[in-house]
DNA sequence: GAAAAACTCCCCCATTTTGCGGTATAATTG
DNA sequence: CAATTATACCGCAAAATGGGGGAGTTTTTC
């Protein structure tokens, strides 16, 4: 559980000058830790003043580093990369912080990413990539790797075929948004009454009996 | 209303084998039309075999020229890119749509890949990039243009510091999924009247009067 | 051209939900 | 200590909901 911060002394690479972009990597294999370290301080655009092997350390000193990029693993012991993440966009909104893990699940992308991650890379990056990645991401883009941003491409496409009709999908959207049978109603020009029937329908057709279980449903199956 | 579809004869470049990547274009102004036309048959890789003016046109010859890339702009006489893109999508699901516009805006660009689109670039791009990002498309990527990936990502984060306690957002929550008091009470283990509680409070920080408004400013703030 | 589906509207009924007005206690936190 | 948060309770009246039934019109589909 105890863990120290391991520092990178200044080398004929890295002059510490005020014009380099500073990053601080959380990582808990040392190797690759001590790779990525290298490979950031040799580039002379970026300055790695600190790199660690969990968040806790990491949250620890990040006041006191106030980096300009966070380098992030997700597995790590202790709280993950996730909730890292996490917990420096609350402590500095406008710190960009970049996911390098070998994980490409969709769920950890997802919550990388709604986290508050701006941008996410495979550990398969080459140094070249890595180095253009951070480059990319200090000039407000957002580098994924090609797998990745297929990924978050396809979480915007809903397909399925729906078993309920166009009103009826329209319906249940309002629904779905809270509003009444009177306000859909409204919303649609029809009668309060034909709301109901459509929602009879919805109800049929999902084989549910409530509001909550119709949105239930058409969330599931996208529907909506 | 009336459009003729350009054909792109053979020429020294585009030696029509099997081994190019087909792609079609439907972009309404000409010179860029063109342009995009020679970079491509160009490139040696692609082969553009058709070049339409607007959606309708595209969508007559489509499964004719059956082309594993569409290359669409969003501002087009007619129908717009983005149902043009939800039709070619509904032709045939695997082709790789690709947008290059001036538009920038969130709306559109979320409208697009909603639609489908499985790329979205400016149109400001360099023609090295647009290779490569055809390259990348036809890999399994999804080329953005830096700005693009930016916006996507952001759409993932939910940011804003919320106004309401843990609890209120917990109930919120619940509440935007359509569960009546009675549910959020059993789901939290409180007691109904405490959900009452809540959700008054939740109603006089949001500045809202009922089930509906509360949800809708709370997905516009992104307090949920 | 007939059948099916979709969209529209109406009635009845009982129950639940909702929103608003209060009040109040314990725990936490700055 | 004051403020915030989370918890719980009461009463009330209007609105919403879900179930049942029926019945027209238009549009789509075969």
């Amino acid at each position: 559980m105890i863990t120290e911060n391991i520092s990178i002394p200044g080398s004929i690479y890295n002059n510490p000058g005020e014009n380099k972009v500073k990053i601080i990597i959380v990582e808990d294999d040392e190797i690759i830790r001590e790779s990525f370290v290298s490979l950031i301080n040799e580039s002379g655009r970026f300055l790695c003043t600190e790199a660690y092997e969990d968040c806790e350390t990491a949250l620890k000193y990040f006041k006191r580093e106030d980096p300009d990029i966070v380098l992030m693993d997700i597995e790590l012991p202790g709280i993950s990369g996730i909730e890292g993440i996490k917990k420096i966009k609350k402590l500095k909104p406008e710190t960009d912080i970049i996911v390098i893990t070998v994980h490409s699940e969709d769920d950890k992308v997802y919550d990388a990413l709604c986290a508050g991650a701006n941008g996410y890379l495979i550990k398969n990056i080459s140094p070249q990539k890595l180095i253009d990645s951070l480059e990319e991401l200090y000039r407000g883009g957002a580098p994924m790797s090609t797998e990745i941003a297929r990924k978050v491409i396809e979480s915007f496409h809903r397909n399925s075929v729906s078993p309920l009709s166009p009103r009826e999908t329209e319906v249940l959207q309002l629904l779905a948004k809270g509003k009444s049978y009177t306000m859909i109603a409204n919303d649609l020009f029809i009668d309060k009454e034909t709301v109901r029937t459509h929602i009879k329908n919805i109800y049929l057709k999902l084989n549910v009996n409530s509001k909550a279980g119709a949105i239930e449903r058409a969330s599931k199956d996208k529907l909506i």
